[in-house]
DNA sequence: TTCTCTTTTACCATACTTTGACAAAAACTA
DNA sequence: TAGTTTTTGTCAAAGTATGGTAAAAGAGAA
């Protein structure tokens, strides 16, 4: 079971978050003062640390910043209370992985956790470069080619093939992909998804209606084979 | 069919609510007045329950909050007017799982719900390998084997080949398949299933006449032996 | 504005699901 | 035991849902 400590001055929303985290699973640790927590996530071992940004004797940017130079790579999450502070948040000034600002639903807080947490255990997430069949991608540059021609994928078509790739071999449904891709704010229809298996399909596949890499899979959905 | 709690005084909303929830085949039960709602969402079970913040006698927010101090962790998705009021909703303190602001969408709505549904059902995770006699079945990826060539099976021949798998060497009656693997809101005739097994018999029996494994019970049914 | 990307819509083809008919087997009757 | 009834096996055809596809509508950026 994964262990989350939680660096909260907030009596309500710390028993909130624990009990709802601990329905989904989660071995919840927390800590009240700013102080406190910077030395427990120092010290403790845990998988995620979920921390405020307003906390009393040390703020959650110091106990981020501080954290990631002393070396601990921890994944952190921050709550936040507006937007604006976010900007600061991420990148290496601070180190967090991921914010959520308030108010946020638990799904929505949920879903990022697994998110991280997916991310950190599963190499596969940060693929950079990708082969297969007569197909190159560089997901950092931006860049497919197929037989070593450019092809021009746009933002959508490219986060969907490597949602595809990262779950190669599995069936996954067209509410998975809006989930994951579309994530939680966004509420296309099913067959949106369709039309981008078609247009990928198009672009990498030689016989776009005979395809060998985007396979369907009746009922179930789709899945990606190498 | 998963039951749905509609917690809503207004009588319009609650009449278009459930009118289209119905339509997405949800069951749907409600109450319009904040304590009955309160004890009917503590002593029924249902899958989710929908909870208007606005309430007379106690509000959507007690009601929230004295559910999960109650330890009832039935999700619950709030409606909220204004955006300003979900500060207060969120997860942490009172414990719902997502909100939508009126006005919305029933097609958001819907997604939400079966967001909410869907996360609840991931944690009972379920067999996704498994083998016996020369068949080798990966639910996940959606592919059967048999003596190391693939077999091509529907998703219902799939699904029933499963349910008969977790009630290994138990006789099954139609109406249990009926019920489980097609839920209850489908009437198939009881023969829709002897065609199912007669054609997962052609399918990974090596003789479907004589079938080794899935076995006739007389008046009984059918059963799965290894 | 135009251009590009995203999403919806609608129609069609196809694969899957279900039904119905009849044959075969098993169980019951007397 | 044979005759009758019930249950199951099997196939082919009908019915339905699902996916493929193109084209149009919407959204957003340049």
């Amino acid at each position: 079971m994964k262990q989350i400590l939680i660096i909260e001055d907030d009596p309500a929303i710390l028993k909130g978050l624990t009990a709802s985290l601990e329905a989904e699973n989660y071995k919840i640790k927390s800590q009240s003062d700013g102080e406190k927590g910077y030395q427990f996530a120092k010290t403790e071992n845990v998988d995620l640390i979920i921390l405020d940004i307003m906390l009393p004797s040390k703020n959650g940017l110091d106990i981020c910043r501080d954290l990631r130079k002393g070396g601990i790579n921890t994944p952190i999450l921050m709550l936040t209370s507006k937007k604006e502070e976010i900007d600061k948040v991420l990148g290496f000034e601070i180190g967090a992985d991921d914010y959520v600002t308030k108010p946020f639903s638990i799904r929505e807080l949920h879903a990022r956790i697994k998110a991280i947490l997916r991310r950190k255990s599963d190499l596969t997430n940060d693929i950079m470069e990708y082969s297969f069949g007569n197909i190159h991608l560089d997901f950092k540059k931006h860049e497919v080619e197929k037989n070593g021609s450019p092809v021009k994928l746009s933002e959508m078509e490219l986060k969907i093939l490597k949602f595809f790739i990262q779950n190669e071999g599995n069936v996954i449904s067209r509410d998975q992909f809006l989930d994951n891709v579309w994530g939680y704010n966004s509420f296309p229809t099913t067959r949106t998804v369709d039309n981008y298996i078609l247009s990928l399909r198009k672009k990498i596949e030689d016989d776009f209606s005979l395809p060998e890499h985007l396979l369907t899979v009746h009922k179930g959905g789709y899945k990606f084979v190498k």
